[in-house]
DNA sequence: TGAGTGCACTTGTATATACAAGTTAATCAG
DNA sequence: CTGATTAACTTGTATATACAAGTGCACTCA
């Protein structure tokens, strides 16, 4: 039961280059130490290296370049879509603004916007909860989120007001969203959606239903994002 | 100039495999080869044949389970914004119809659906084709797509019908999209998009504009797709 | 018969090595 | 000083080999 299985040195090698770029220790720009260079620090080989630095390529934390080297490129941005693209350039942080319209609150329910929802899922019930984000006192997204009543100590009472669920999920939880699946398609806005956003009848509005995996095996969320993409669209990068 | 570049050992074997899993000689739940197997039938060793099934398994194409096998799952669903979930759950591929409106004409332009071009892709100009989709007799997908006139022998004569241009630069010119940028946003259609569509006025669309990275540095081509999400929705992982 | 054991097969990980190919900077000839 | 060559780096690809770990089936023994 709960055996700490070593990581294979490929994975530590990993989790440790990442480590240092979302810490920022390497910069977008930087350069890394050389396969080569990396191999003797680690005691590995270079396939070994490889495989690590594989892995980060792919995840787009760093760029690679026969001849020169591996370009640190930073975050990656976008896993899904998340980030927003406005007509004004500059949107600081500090302009979006979450709004709970309805807190968590624990219902039955045998599907989540598409998804079927498993048995034991059906059985425990969901939190679902509501909420509005505003930005330069816009509102910009409005969502609803589903989230399995497994045993997240205090979930209901966390404080969800500028605070993504993602990042309550990590801090909280040791939770990550591994992946999912998405579902977009362009609505008109309904009554509930039009005063929410404060938009005339037959407004365009862009609906994202997604599943969430994570790393908590068998342990998905689910949610259902209205879009105003009016003045910001929404950017990602794949 | 044009060099014929042999393709390596790896990708070649990777080529064939999906060729074979796109064509439907392997179904899902289907177990390939063994490595070793392929080691002997295609004379290389398991280090080379893994990295081709490293990359079917990134892709998504097939899974890998340690003491069973290779398992293959099929058309790979969403690198990006590709494929489509419709109300109706099975859907050939054979209903696919792609039509070319416009077929690529030289022109030049200062700018790319908001991506700003680089200073030689304005001097050498772009290609420009239009492109309607239709599935099962409804058109959901109509996109503009321009590509930069680098040195593509023969590229704008090619065949572009039911053949999607990710293809044609895999396989005509060696010349894989290694990521991108994309943006979405929901709007009305418009008087062409109307007519494309067989619509009503104040239709919601989703717009996807995208800029394409290439495995050729410095080679980038870009496309906006209006899709009427009305029945099928555009479905992704992440 | 039935449960358990072991073997043969699978993929996972790692080493050691070799050469090809692209980049960069120093060196050398003019 | 300028320009071409070279050498020393980088990553890309491939071979050959070894053992670990998970799966499934056939065989054995009670």
């Amino acid at each position: 039961m709960a055996v700490k299985k070593a990581l294979p040195p490929y994975k530590v090698l990993y989790e440790q280059l990442r480590k240092h770029i979302t810490d920022g220790n390497y910069k977008r720009g930087d350069i890394l130490p050389s396969e080569n260079e990396l191999c003797t620090t680690h005691q590995v080989t270079r396939p070994t290296v490889r495989k690590a630095l594989d892995r980060l390529v792919h995840e787009g934390y760093i760029r690679k370049k026969q001849g020169k080297g591996s370009i640190v490129q930073g975050q990656p941005q976008g896993v899904g879509i998340l980030s927003l693209s406005g007509t004004t350039s500059a949107i600081g942080k500090d302009n979006l603004e979450t709004r709970i319209i309805v807190k968590p609150t624990l219902i039955k329910c045998d599907d989540a916007f598409g998804f079927p929802l498993l048995d034991f899922e059906k059985e425990v019930g969901c939190y679902r909860l509501e909420r509005l984000r505003i930005m330069n006192k816009q509102p910009i997204f409005y969502d609803i989120t589903l989230v399995p009543n497994i045993n997240l100590p205090r979930f209901s009472s966390r404080n969800f007001e500028n605070r993504s669920l993602f990042e309550i999920m990590r801090t909280s939880y040791q939770i990550e969203i591994s992946g999912g699946e998405q579902k977009l398609m362009a609505i008109t806005a309904d009554d509930k959606v039009q005063q929410y956003f404060n938009v005339a009848a037959g407004h365009p509005i862009l609906r994202l239903d997604r599943k969430m995996e994570t790393s908590e095996e068998g342990f998905f969320f689910y949610s259902q994002v209205y879009c105003n993409t009016e003045n910001y669209g929404l950017y990602g990068t794949f």
